[in-house]
DNA sequence: CGGCGGTTTGAAGACTATCAATCCAGGTGG
DNA sequence: CCACCTGGATTGATAGTCTTCAAACCGCCG
């Protein structure tokens, strides 16, 4: 139990404040169940009654819904530490579908697990509460994205996101990564058809900014893409300062 | 003090459940300090340093963001009982502007109040969390409508949001209300131009659905419009079964 | 009675969607 | 080892929706 890997909600954590035992241990109860998802496999699918919260051990997932007309909107992506409360806690039923990219290795628990952390750890349920809210601004940005800003800045953007959030996660330093999404994935992330995200990823490419190889994407200029697209990650940081203190 | 007015958040978080004496005492300390906007103005500046929470205790305001190229998204709106933590707590600024659509009368106090309240009141802390939860998927929703759908559903979908939110919160019974927002406000909610939004209400006015006077909306049909663009209502109901115990 | 912010309306153009082929790479079965 | 299949990527032509730019219109206020 030692594997790093093995505990990613306190790596994660972990990453913003230092734990206390008491700490590392409530939050070793929430990673006891696992389970293994293939690549492409939905784990819930929206509306289906559920009581349990997953934790993301490994691997790569998203949420979404589906419209009426076939439609699908793809609302947020899931890495490695991330928790999927966001679509299940407040009802009793999961407010989106959650389908694995790649492979995926999951814990769950039930949300009283979570009831009882708030309860036990009052610190880590401020720190969840803090983290959830630069979670929701993350979607805040891609709601400004989708609504206000051309095709070519809506994949750029979810580019630089999706880069951002491995680079933290994976420790992936350079700007090179493999993309598991097809073009329709992209598509249905920021609101264009899978015909046009190929026409949009082709201009990037022609800017020079952006390279592609198969599944595998290479930002060429980071930082001027991120200009380019005025880009901000909100993933680097969260503010700790306002924390209770954290049981010993 | 009894004046109900007074504990916006108490009577908001007492919807959803019977509140302990100390709990209604530790949220009453939220509620100290006050103060008037009149409509139009601006609370915070995105970008701007904060340490403040601000509770909303009458009015509306909504919270933005604008872009380089004077573009701007209407990111959500704020009613009686929010709190504008999402945009503030992660980060020792404020990811949005505040603007008071109408006449406003906020709560503030510093974050760290925030952090005490989840150290002394565990279950308001798991509380909080599950309705900001909620409020993600409401952003969910509209990034939904903005992504995937037409101009008309997207009106009506944010006009159906807002006659939802008002009715629990003014208790609005029925489908007419005041919305002082211009239709540059509308279009920049749910990515549309201010003539395209004029040319959609008209649109909406045809079905008979929606009847327009000046400054104020009637939904002829709550129900039918609702059918119509697929709406779903997600500030109804919150999940307490996984709430630990609240403190006596 | 001008001034102003906001609403309406029109015409032209841009960006995307649609629809439909064609192409391609990886996986399958013979 | 190769023909065949299949999902995804590409590409082209055409149609829409929405934007842009402008001007006219309106209600309200000092």
């Amino acid at each position: 139990m030692n594997d790093r890997s093995a505990n990613p909600l306190e790596n994660r954590l972990g990453q913003y404040l230092d734990l206390t035992y008491s700490e590392r241990d409530a939050l070793r109860m929430l990673e006891r169940h696992e389970r293994v998802y293939p690549a492409g496999t939905a784990v819930i699918r929206e509306g289906e009654p559920t009581s349990d919260v997953h934790l993301v051990r490994s691997g790569w997932l998203h949420g979404s819904t589906s419209l009426r007309d076939g439609g699908r909107q793809i609302l947020r992506f899931y890495f490695v530490g991330d928790l999927t409360t966001t679509f299940s806690i407040a009802w009793g039923m999961s407010a989106a579908t959650l389908t694995a990219v790649s492979e995926c290795s999951l814990y769950h628990f039930p949300r009283e697990a979570l009831g009882r952390l708030f309860a036990s750890q009052p610190r880590l349920g401020a720190l969840l509460y803090g983290v959830a809210a630069s979670e929701h601004v993350a979607m805040a940005d891609r709601l400004t994205s989708v609504g206000r800003t051309d095709g070519m800045t809506r994949i750029a953007t979810l580019l630089l996101d999706i880069r951002s959030r491995l680079r933290i996660i994976d420790g992936v330093e350079g700007a090179t990564f493999e993309l598991p999404l097809t073009q329709q994935d992209l598509g249905d992330a920021v609101g264009l058809t899978k015909a046009h995200v190929n026409r949009t990823l082709k201009a990037l490419e022609n800017t020079g900014l952006v390279e592609r190889d198969g599944k595998v994407i290479r930002i060429t200029d980071v930082e001027r893409l991120g200009k380019m697209v005025d880009f901000r990650d909100r993933h680097s940081h969260v503010a700790i300062d306002w924390l209770p203190e954290g049981g010993k």
